[in-house]
DNA sequence: CATCCCTTGATTGTCGACAATTAACATGAC
DNA sequence: GTCATGTTAATTGTCGACAATCAAGGGATG
C-alpha cells in the first residue's frame, strides 16, 4: 500500500532534536518557505524552533551535506540557489546514475517489487483523473515512481545517492516550478514503458527508456526555470528603474 | 606543476577546528590508522586530538556525510567497513559517473587542462620507474588522474560526487589493498588511450574507454578484497579454534 | 539452572556562556 | 568626492557542564 502524502519519506520515530528540526528545516526549504538564496542565522533559527544552537547545528550541518544549504565559515548559511547551468549538471548526474538503476533494477527488481510499482502507477493515475491540474501530489507521485526503481536496483550507494542527496534537490525545483501543459501526460506513458520493460527483464531497453524520460523532464524544467528567471530579471530592472528616479 | 605528495587535497590555509580535525581524522581512516569496523568514541578522540566535544561533533557529522563512519543515535560510530558487495557497487557508481564525466571532458575540456593532464601521467611514469613497487605514491597519482578529468567536465555536481564524496571511499580501499601485479602498467596504456580520446575530442570514445578502465579496475581491487577477506576468516576460524580448547 | 529485572557505568544529546572572526559603518586624509 | 582605516556590532566557533539514553553486569526469582 502506498500513502501519496509521504511517499518516500519514512519517519522511523524520530527521536533526537537535531533530526527533528533537520526535518522541518529540510521540508522548509522543499516547500519553499525559505526562499532560495535568503540568509538564515544560527540565533534566528534557535529561536524560531525552540532549540539550542547545538542541535541546531547538527541540523545545518546536515542540510550542508546534502546540498540545500551553502555555508561559508565565519560568515554564515544561505539556501541554496540552484542556477540554470546547475540545474542542468543535477540532471546529467540524475540521467546517468537512475539509468543505471533502471538496468540494475530489470536485472534484480523482485514480482513484488514490480507489482508495488504498478500500483504506484495506477494511484497515480487514478489522482490525475481525479484533480487535473492539482500538480503537486502528482509529482510526490512522481518521485515515488523514481524512489522505487532506485530501490530495486538494491544498490545501496545508489539508492545513498540518488535517494538521501539528490532527490531533495529535485524535489525544491519541482515544488517551484510545478508541473505544466502535456508534460504529465507523456510521463505518464513513459513511465509505463519504463516498468514494462523492467517486468519483462530487458535491461537494456529499461536503461535507454530510463535515460530518455530523465532527458526530457530535463527539457521541461529548464525550459520553465528559464522563464521564471526571465520574469525575476525584469522585475529586477523595473525595481533598479524605479531606484534611479527614488535613489 | 604537480605535487605527488598532495595530488588532489588541496589545504587552503584551514582555519577552523573543526575543519582541521575532520581532515586529520580523514587521513587517519584512509590510512587505515582507524581500522574498520572499529568503534570511535567522542570522549575519547576528543582527548586525543585535544579539543572538545563541540568541534569534535561536527568533525564526525562531516565523516558520516562522507560515508567513513557510521552513527546509531544514542549508541555511537564506528568506522565504516564495505562488504564486498558495496565494494562492487562503489565502483559500478563510478563507472557510470566517471564515463559521463569523460565524455563531457572530450567536449568541454581546455588545452592547458589537457596539458596539464599530459603532465601528471608523464610524472606518474617517471615514479613508476624510479620506485617500481612503491604503490602508494602511483596511486595517488592515478586517483590525481582521475580527479583532472572529472575537474575537466566542469560539472559542479558531478565533482562533488565524485571528489567529495566517492574519491576517500576510493583511496581507503586503495591503500589497504594496495596495488597489484602488472594491473599498474596496464592501468597506464589505458590511462594515455584515454587523454588521447580526450584530445581528439572524440567523447565517445572516451566514455567507453573510462568506462573499460573503471570495470578493470574494480576486478582488480574486488579480486584482492575477496583473497584479504578470505585470510581474515582462516584467522578468525583459528582464533575460534584456539578459544574451543582454552574456553 | 535459566530468565528476568534492576542497578551501574559510560556515552551521547543538549544547553548556556565566552572567545574569535567577520562585515558594515563611520570617520578621517588625500 | 573618493579611498583608506579604525571602530563597533553581530554572528560564528569553541568550551565545559548537565541531563537523557543505552549497554552490560549482578542479583533475585521462577
Amino acid at each position: 500500500m502506498t500513502n501519496a502524502q509521504t511517499p518516500s519519506v519514512q519517519t522511523p520515530e524520530v527521536r533526537t532534536l537535531a533530526e527533528r528540526v533537520f526535518q522541518q528545516l529540510q521540508d522548509a526549504i522543499v516547500r519553499g518557505e525559505l526562499a532560495p538564496g535568503s540568509k538564515i542565522t544560527e540565533p534566528g533559527l534557535s529561536s524560531t524552533y525552540g532549540i539550542s544552537r547545538g542541535p541546531l547545528r547538527e541540523a545545518m550541518r546536515r542540510l550542508e551535506a546534502h546540498r540545500l544549504i551553502e555555508r561559508v565559515p565565519h560568515v554564515g548559511a544561505r539556501v541554496v540557489k540552484l542556477s540554470i547551468q546547475e540545474l542542468l549538471e543535477l540532471f546529467d548526474v540524475r540521467e546517468a546514475l537512475e539509468s543505471m538503476a533502471a538496468r540494475i533494477a530489470a536485472e534484480h527488481m523482485t514480482p513484488e517489487e514490480i507489482a508495488g510499482l504498478r500500483e504506484v502507477l495506477a494511484l497515480h493515475e487514478r489522482q490525475s483523473d481525479l484533480s487535473r491540474g492539482e500538480a503537486y501530489y502528482q509529482r510526490e507521485g512522481d518521485l515515488d515512481f523514481h524512489y522505487r526503481i532506485v530501490q530495486g536496483s538494491h544498490n545501496r550507494m545508489l539508492m545513498g545517492m540518488l535517494c538521501d542527496d539528490l532527490y531533495y534537490l529535485v524535489r525544491l525545483y519541482r515544488t517551484q516550478f510545478s508541473a505544466s501543459g502535456s508534460r504529465p501526460q507523456r510521463a505518464f506513458v513513459e513511465h509505463h514503458r519504463i516498468v514494462d520493460a523492467i517486468e519483462a527483464g530487458d535491461a537494456e531497453l529499461a536503461e535507454l527508456l530510463m535515460r530518455r524520460h530523465v532527458s526530457a523532464s530535463r527539457e521541461n524544467v529548464v525550459e520553465r526555470y528559464a522563464a521564471v528567471l526571465e520574469q525575476e530579471q525584469e522585475a529586477a530592472d523595473q525595481a533598479s528603474a524605479t531606484d534611479r528616479r527614488n535613489p
